[in-house]
DNA sequence: ATCAACCTTGTACGACGTACAACGTATATC
DNA sequence: GATATACGTTGTACGTCGTACAAGGTTGAT
């Protein structure tokens, strides 16, 4: 009865099983459900992406959906390979490795501010599917330069991607920033009491990274400063 | 009524509001469920620290809970704090700074492994309470041999914690990997007929890689490899 | 015409966080 | 000592979730 995921990944190649011909056309596709799961999520959140509504967004009942889809951790997975598949992959020309790691940083970046629930998901690696498998494929062509064996350019591609990733989640707004800006007139007192005169180094430098933090150029500051720490970490390796 | 939750996290201070005398002693104290909270989801995951089965390890009703703690969300927030709390801090003492960031992001690597549900909390830094403070000074105080300015200090900072915890959840078990090791036999074949020879480069690295993977010494590998180029990405700014 | 395969649907179950109101218990005040 | 007040505890209930299950409708194969 279920599909094996590997399958719906692939739903789009031609040795794909099509199915048996008996019974009602279905009324919708898996890609038209994982097209309209993403558009939910990508515009009110992970959590908001219920079964619930996105039968109602595609007109049709929620378990209806279980046909197309095997459960929703597997439609996360279709989703992931859904948004990695939409990237856009220009050739690297006669880049070095410094501007094609950039390009990779920045690609990543842009993917995780387009999906923020990308960062949610548990695992993007193993999401099997042509989209990650093409992304993975463009992704290391960038590293060739470097001429790193197999396993260390998969270490180093998962240096540049986890970098990306916590990079965006910095960016992204936290629920809780709202509330804690809210309190903030009332809980600063209360803290610089409790304080006191203690960890004078965590106070300065939380202080500044503080102020920086509202004026959101913060997380844009750490990115340029970790984006350089990460090429200059990979420039050890050709040295 | 719903105390504020700076209070609740400095609940050890002598100048934290106390609460009037009126009324029977609570059975359960605020650090009692956080501590019974932060054993839960370390036994069990995060997504078992339910308030109902809380409540139940505390020979307690469910709601009883929210005399303690404002609702589930704050209580991650205690959480949080109190595996900063109980960290270890030994002084640094004449070791250089590379010696010192090894230490910090081996310390955070240990964290997220002692409480893998860190890694699945929103925010960390936004917990204002005494364990997160003083872990941040202590680890700021690594980077002092760097001589940077408050920012830049805060932004380096991140970026070591940001690799240690990439590290860390790249070496946790993944739900999805135990699927995906149980259907491999079956689905490799049909991976391999989807891709055909495409993306050779994606194939040849991803099986070194996956099968380093199944040795379970890949993380490790890249765990090492990540750190040696933080340190040597960190290094340019000292030259 | 019959059958088997397939899609769709409504109902239902057990979980979740938590709002609410009732009840019991301790201290403060007189 | 009597009373008022504040506080802890509890059971019930609401709306949410993913999804198991069974019934019914629809289509092509036989």
């Amino acid at each position: 009865m279920p599909r094996p995921l590997i399958d719906l990944l692939w739903r789009d190649h031609p040795d794909a099983p099509a199915g048996g011909s008996r019974g009602p056309r279905a009324r919708v596709s898996t890609g038209a459900v994982v097209d309209a799961a993403v558009g939910l999520a990508d515009a009110e959140g992970l959590e908001a992406m219920t079964i619930r509504r996105l039968g109602d967004a595609l007109g049709v009942s929620a378990m209806s959906l279980y046909t197309h889809v095997n459960s929703r951790d597997d439609l996360l997975v279709l989703m992931t390979d859904e948004a990695h598949a939409r990237m856009d992959r220009p050739p690297y020309g006669r880049l070095g490795w410094r501007s094609r790691v950039r390009l990779v940083a920045e690609a990543n970046l842009a993917l995780i501010q387009a999906h923020p629930w990308l960062a949610d998901v548990a695992d993007e690696r193993t999401a099997l599917g042509p989209g990650t498998i093409a992304k993975y494929d463009h992704e290391l062509e960038a590293l060739t330069p470097l001429r790193l064996d197999p396993v260390t350019c998969d270490a180093a591609l998962r240096f540049v991607l986890d970098f990306a990733r916590a990079g965006a989640v910095a960016m992204r707004p936290r629920p809780h920033a709202a509330d804690l800006a809210e309190h903030w007139p009332e809980w600063g007192v209360r803290l610089a009491a409790y304080l006191g005169d203690r960890h004078p180094l965590a106070q300065t430098v939380g202080a500044a990274a503080g102020e920086a933090m509202g004026g959101a150029s913060d997380a844009t500051l750490a990115w340029d400063f970790g984006l350089a720490r990460v090429l200059d970490g990979l420039a050890a390796l050709v040295r």
